[in-house]
This record gives structure tokens, C-alpha cells and sequence, in this order.
DNA sequence: CCTTGAACCTGGGCGC
DNA sequence: TGCGCCCAGGTTCAAG
């Protein structure tokens, strides 16, 4: 489920919940996710304020008043909903029959404040999840944000940048693109439809974007406005609905019926004149989806 | 340094 | 109906 764009999708929607609450109590339903969660980690967030709610390649932050920051990752599983008294408080967002726990219900945030009471409930069967708090001020030197590379939105990602990682290197394109020290946020699917967009093989060297001199290549460039195309259209979409994936108000994205290669194996290529069909390969234990026609 | 592969965990889909 | 196998959005760690 969660790349970037999905990630943005469910920060967007707890916002108006989080921002400006105070999380009066914290319900830990099993003692770990992926890793267990630290000795202090309850006692760090209770009757905090939530000062700001962002985001940072796939990791959601939950800034508090007393100088913590909550993060979570959703791993490949995780997702959150809004328990009923929240949905009293703003109830366009009010879905029926949600209101029960289940079995992966793991995190309860209970909130209090002007907004109304109301839960916000961590969602993660397959637990590759996880979350942790640290010092707001110490963020960008924490180990888990220290080798970030740039996020793909806004104007700080460059064919320059890209190509000062990329020289050399022999790695396929498609290994590189989801090293998140390099670009931090992307994921097997938009890899894959950012390639094909750009009409390159997920094969080809990764340094071969890039020329002896250092300088990116035409291809590099066409690459770099792809990655912010195909990001910026799947949050304007809400993020995608690959099985499961369901934003926080119970709906599902919808980006998935606009893949041009992720999960279409023997599908025609969709490019306009390009008479190819879909092709799966493995990737370093993962599915690559491509043309092999026109992504050369 | 570089790369691949296994591991973590549950559930859904498919073939038999 | 059931069993066994393969697959899934991510990341980390070990081994070559």
C-alpha cells in the first residue's frame, strides 16, 4: 500500500483530526510491530498536544508540544481509521460498521479537545509497520532520516542531483530508483509506471543516465519529470487502492485503474503507437512491470 | 564499496 | 472443501 503518495494521502486525511488535539491516551494492543515498541514510547506521547501533523518520504510525523516527535512507518500493511466519536465531531468522514476492533487493530490514539473525542486506530496485519518517538530537533540526524535522499515533491528533485548519485553506478535503474538514498518516498509501483512513462528499461545501468563528464542526460531529465508527474497525479488521486489500501475515511484511491504497467502482465502497452505487451521479471526479489518495446 | 537474497508476517488467490 | 504454493505496497541484515 504505502508509497509517498499514499502516505500524503492518509496525512491529509488525519489532519484535521490530529492537528490540534491532544492524544489523552495511548492503547498498545501487543507489545511490538516490527520491532517492539520503546519502554517510554506511552509515556512520551499521553497528554500531548499534536502540534503539526507532516510527513517525511514515507514516515508520517506527528509533531507534539512537549518537543517529541511521533513517527510511523506503514510498512507494507499499515493504515489508519477514525473511531465513531470523532466522526460525531466531523461526520463527512462517518462510515457505518467500522466502529469494532479486529484483530489488527494494534495502536489506539484516544483524543481529547476542542475537536470533540474520538480514536484514531492503527491498522497493520502483516505488522512491517512500525513507530517510535524522538526529539523534534534532532530529526534530520536520527538514523532513520540521516541517509534520506530527496523527496520527489516540490522543486527539490534534480536530473543534477540524480545524476551526482547515479554516476558509475551499475546497479539497474530500477534497483536505484527505490533506494531511498536517493530519492526518498518511491515504491515498487510508481518505479515502475515513472520508468515506463520515461520510456526506459528497468534493466538498463543506472549510470548510463549519466554522462563521463557528470553532467544527466536527456534521458535523466525526461526521468526526473516523470517521478514528479507520476507522484503529483497519484496524490491529486488520493493515493492508489492496490487490495486493501483504503484512505482514512474508508474510501478507496482509485489511481490503480491509471496504471499503464504496474500489475497489467500481458496487457498491451498503452503508449500511444506502441504495439508491445506487459512483461513481469524479477528485480532483486521483486516484480518489475515493463514494455519491453518502448522502454529501451 | 557493490549486489543479491532471505527474513520479518498475514492473507488472498490459484491450481490440484 | 482444503491444502500447498506464490504473491503483495517496505526495509534490514547477512553473505557473496
Amino acid at each position: 500500500m504505502p508509497e509517498l503518495p499514499e502516505v500524503e494521502t492518509v496525512r491529509r486525511g488525519l489532519q484535521p483530526y490530529l492537528e490540534g488535539a491532544v492524544i489523552a491516551r495511548v492503547e498498545l494492543r501487543r507489545a511490538d510491530l516490527r520491532f517492539p515498541f520503546p519502554a517510554d514510547f506511552v509515556a512520551r506521547i499521553e497528554k500531548q498536544k499534536v502540534t503539526a501533523l507532516s510527513r517525511r518520504a514515507k514516515y508520517l510525523l506527528a509533531e507534539l508540544a512537549n518537543g517529541m516527535t511521533l513517527v510511523m512507518h506503514l510498512g507494507m500493511s499499515g493504515s489508519f481509521r477514525i473511531e465513531a466519536a470523532a466522526k460525531r465531531a466531523l461526520p463527512t468522514l462517518y462510515h457505518q460498521g467500522e466502529d469494532r476492533l479486529t484483530r489488527h487493530d494494534h495502536v489506539i490514539f484516544h483524543l481529547a479537545g476542542e475537536k470533540g473525542e474520538g480514536a484514531v486506530i492503527y491498522n497493520d496485519p502483516r505488522r512491517f509497520g512500525f513507530m517510535d518517538v524522538i526529539v523534534t530537533a534532532e530529526r534530520e540526524a536520527h538514523p532513520l532520516f540521516r541517509h534520506l535522499g530527496v523527496e520527489p515533491l516540490g522543486n527539490r528533485l534534480s536530473a543534477e542531483t540524480l545524476a551526482l548519485r547515479l554516476k558509475g553506478r551499475k546497479t539497474p535503474l530500477k534497483a536505484a530508483l527505490l533506494d531511498q538514498r536517493l530519492i526518498a518516498g518511491l515504491g515498487n509501483i510508481y518505479v515502475c509506471e515513472a520508468l515506463h512513462g520515461a520510456g526506459l528499461s528497468p534493466r538498463r545501468a543506472a549510470g548510463s543516465l549519466v554522462r563521463a563528464n557528470g553532467e544527466p542526460t536527456a534521458r535523466l531529465k525526461r526521468l526526473t519529470g516523470h517521478i514528479r508527474e507520476v507522484i503529483a497525479q497519484a496524490i491529486a488521486a488520493g493515493g492508489s487502492s492496490l487490495r486493501d489500501h483504503r484512505q482514512t475515511d474508508g474510501s478507496l484511491g482509485y489511481f490503480q485503474h491509471q496504471f499503464a504497467v504496474y500489475d497489467q502482465t500481458g496487457r498491451p502497452c498503452p503508449k500511444p503507437g506502441c504495439s508491445g505487451t506487459i512483461r513481469r521479471i524479477a528485480q532483486s526479489g521483486r516484480s518489475t512491470f515493463y514494455c519491453p518495446a518502448c522502454q529501451r
